[in-house]
DNA sequence: GTGAACATGTAACAAGTTACATGATTGA
DNA sequence: TCAATCATGTAACTTGTTACATGTTCAC
């Protein structure tokens, strides 16, 4: 998925401007799956007006500069639709974090152990985000998504609250005592 | 994170050629948090063998080109320790599954059902891959992020298990039952 | 006999980031 | 007075991908 997907995406719920695109990239819902920048969301905008896909009005504002309102247009929304009806692909994840503690043997525990205790409570953080983002949430979709986001992020958190100290101890790694009523395959050994 | 650290640390671990390093950022532990192309990963080893951080030694077979080892030097080492010795930058998570389940109200209905059932089987292969893969991790690194692999990717099946008609009915997202000992914070409401 | 796995490498290209340029207002 | 927020935009740059080039062996 590329920018000009989501900022469609996100104009096909309401009309806004780049600078606000660019904030729903990094807060709320948005930021759980992508990241942009002025640099993309700017030209990536004048250019799907200039396609048809959106239209645009400026909005003068003292001291300011113009505010430019986009808006999805129905060749625009026919696009996000063939966007979105592609079988998606693997969801990406990088994570530096994991890289470290995939290294932990190679580097000072002192820091290995900062880094877990960090971690930990930047999970709890994002928690909270969420559930104080979910409260404003009322879509389906929305409320989905924000489940989806609490759930892993809860697990992530819980796992690494039992493992702080694993890189020390030569204990196995506490898995997941929740059982999976959904799971029929017997992969456990 | 940059391809450059992720092969210093492949590296780290035992020596190898680029063909190995693809394989493994594609299959088993790395694959949860890079990507790698020959394009890239090629290019990188011819030049940090030539800043020294890595020697290559050929070895010929008969048919197939030759086999180029890569080793890590010792400065190798001061380079990757200083990589992973910053704090690590946000885990970055890009999912076209959930922005089309965010935007599964402008969707056809059988279509996200479809993509639901996907993801599921798709979550479940994942996890076993991640549950056979582990029992061949025997560092203390390698088992706690397979351990977090697990954890993460079982309650995302869980949740979209316990979701599947979300966009079909009006009903409230399932939201997770496990408590989390660890969470101070009263943030759930 | 066809495709996959083994094995390396380059050049063209795509995509997005960073840094810069500009400038008012507001709160600490 | 300094940083942050609002607000848009461009150019240079970085990074990495895709496609191509080359060639063997092995299993189906």
């Amino acid at each position: 998925m590329n920018i000009r997907t989501l900022c469609l995406g996100i104009l096909s719920f309401s009309d806004a401007t780049g600078y606000e695109i660019k904030k729903m990239a990094e807060e709320g819902l948005f930021s759980h799956f992508v990241e942009a920048s002025f640099g993309s969301i700017y030209p990536a905008l004048t250019r799907m007006t200039d396609e048809g896909l959106l239209t645009c009005r400026s909005e003068s504002q003292d001291g300011k500069p113009d505010k430019k309102v986009y808006s999805i247009t129905d060749q625009g929304r026919t696009e996000l639709k063939g966007a979105l009806t592609i079988r998606p692909s693997k969801d990406k994840f990088k994570s530096e974090f994991l890289f470290i503690m995939l290294m932990s043997e190679h580097l000072d525990q002192n820091h290995v152990s900062a880094v877990l205790a960090q971690r930990a409570r930047e999970l709890e953080d994002e928690l909270e985000m969420i559930r104080a983002c979910g409260a404003q949430v009322t879509k389906p979709g929305g409320r989905f998504i924000n489940g989806y986001g609490e759930a892993v992020i809860q697990a992530a958190h819980v796992y690494v609250s039992q493992n702080l100290d694993f890189s020390t101890t030569s204990e196995e790694p506490t898995g997941t005592q929740i059982d999976d009523p959904h799971l029929n395959v017997d992969a456990a050994e």
